[in-house]
DNA sequence: CCAAAATCCGAGTGAAATACTCTGATTTCA
DNA sequence: TGAAATCAGAGTATTTCACTCGGATTTTGG
């Protein structure tokens, strides 16, 4: 049960652009240096963002990348569906496998439940959100509310 | 993002100990012919599960397992934590382990939100929950409540 | 009492997924 | 034209998962 690395490293480096939305691309130099991330292995994780329409690369001197689209309307489904594919919760739910059990398999009913709420919330969190909640950490102050996101 | 195979295995021979609670222990030759587990690794499972207090078991001859809690007194999260440990969304919230990057580390506390939420739904999920959504599945009449499992 | 039926226990293994690396090509701009 | 950047695809090491194996222990029916 556990999201890659690569989602989270994907998630650090977008962070840093939604900081520079509107400013000059950020090469992958920078942003591996800044989150301590393997630099050819954050290459790949920008490619897929790239494929997948999340950012826009620019190359040769002084390129590197920026968000295609502002930080609000990037959901962390859309980021984690890029870089781990869709949440299957069990295999079971993968599409492109088939069930063992064919009929009446007594568990893919909640683990589709489950599977579906947890994709409902990941949509519900933009990268927007995941920067208020990086500057103002959940710490002391009970329940609180930023944006749209609420802990309790 | 996945759920690992145990406790899927597990969940579904929890089922069936469920509907025949009150009754005759159920030997682990009984479990894995009924669901297609192979016998060795649905021992290791039952292992697990009594060593958390979930299930019971009686030697010899008849013996077999028994749920120790009501179906509706055992969540899915306590069966999830029994089998898979506790659910550390990214490697980061791993208790046994540190996050490299030690102050302001701008993903974790996202994780963290995601992964409370996805532990409070599992344990609003019980036994009972599974079993009535088992016979009644999901389909065609938009959204239900049964009990107090709610899909939309 | 003893043999069969069950669980208990610890170690071991094969395959798949994860977390990367490597090499070389291509684009862009100063 | 060459340095700085991305692009593209193949390759590899490590870890986790999914399961196996062998033998000990407990219980009960006959």
């Amino acid at each position: 049960m556990k999201v890659t690395r690569k989602s989270d490293y994907g998630l650090r480096a977008l962070c840093t652009l939604a900081q520079r939305y509107n400013q000059e691309p950020v090469s992958i130099g920078q942003l591996s240096a800044e989150h301590k991330i393997p630099e050819p292995f954050l290459e790949k994780i920008m490619q897929e963002l790239r494929e997948h329409g999340l950012v826009e690369a620019t190359h040769g001197r002084g390129g590197g990348y920026l968000l295609k689209k502002r930080p609000s309307a990037i959901s962390l489904r859309e980021i984690v569906h890029a870089l781990d594919g869709p949440i299957a919760l069990v295999t079971c739910l993968d599409p492109s496998l088939k069930c063992a059990i064919e009929d009446g398999c007594p568990t893919s009913p909640v683990w589709e439940i489950v599977n579906q709420k947890l994709e409902e919330y990941l949509g519900s969190l933009t990268l927007s959100d995941v920067m208020d909640l990086t500057h103002r950490p959940l710490s002391g102050e009970g329940d609180r509310v930023s944006g749209k996101v609420k802990v309790s």
